[in-house]
DNA sequence: TACTCACATGATTTAGAAAACATGATTTAT
DNA sequence: ATAAATCATGTTTTCTAAATCATGTGAGTA
């Protein structure tokens, strides 16, 4: 579904959101700890959505990153894109070149519902709902 | 979504529906140029799926492959259990080891639904189903 | 029987994603 | 100013899916 990239960057941007506030910064060591992803690829990760103006990044001892309040509004679909590019937008699941009313796969036609599901349902969710879920203790990063 | 040789495999089974019957067989050169397939790697996908009894082969001169009665009434989820396993059934989007409802991500709950009906279409579409689709030349197995 | 056709099987190679490494740049604290 | 902490950047290695190659096996035909 999404690219290994793509997982480890949602699990960050939500951690990220969990533990940081304009004074605390959360460094890649934490991140990847509490995400179970390896430390470096992660590093690499969050370069990229630093980069992308997804999350603020401050260098230097008690530097990490953060997230302010517009960071927050951001949604699951902004990082999807930001690293997957609109794959899930556009490909085909029988992996026809395009995908497209006019020359549709088998499936077309009953996975476009799906699909619309799949993109609302990364749309409507931005980071500081599910910060707000996480906050019932109820939901997980990482395998106990 | 499918592994790229899940896809063919299901590009290549309803290919074979639609072309082979009890006399004509079709061969591993017709299958991969009707779905856009590298040969070789389409060859080894057949042999999957025949081992898997999902369609029958014969051997030597006038051999291929084609689908008897039982074979049409397959369904797509069929084939995916065969190539892919169960990663469709049991995968957590986010790439928790194990998805489950104890120690459920962020987004378990609400991809709990978009699975069901991606299984749903899945399991409710059987080969014979494409076959009849297919043959009103509205639905396409590679790009024009 | 001998020859050829077409699928079967296993080994090998390739390509791209995932992960790790090495080095550079910026900030804070002393 | 110096040193340590921490993110930034580019390169290299590793791993696995994807694709290819080489060879084997059974069936048909003459
Ligand atoms: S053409 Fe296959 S999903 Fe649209
Ligand atoms: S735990 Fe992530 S989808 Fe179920």
């Amino acid at each position: 579904m999404f690219s290994k990239s793509c997982e480890y960057a949602i699990k960050a941007m939500i951690f990220v959101a969990q533990k940081s506030n304009a004074d605390t910064r959360v460094g890649i060591k934490e991140i990847s700890k509490g995400t179970d992803a390896p430390e470096h690829f992660m590093a690499k990760i969050m370069q990229d959505l630093s980069r992308r103006k997804l999350i603020h990044s401050v260098k230097g001892p008690n530097g990490g990153f953060y997230m302010d309040a517009s960071d927050l509004k951001n949604s699951i679909a902004d990082i999807v894109k930001a690293i997957d590019g609109d794959v899930i937008y556009s490909d085909c699941v029988l992996g026809l070149k395009v995908c497209s009313e006019k020359n549709p796969c088998p499936v077309h036609f009953e996975y476009k519902e799906i699909k619309k599901s799949l993109i609302k349902m990364i749309e409507n969710n931005t980071i500081a709902d599910f910060n707000e879920k996480l906050d019932t203790g109820m939901y997980f990063l990482k395998n106990k």
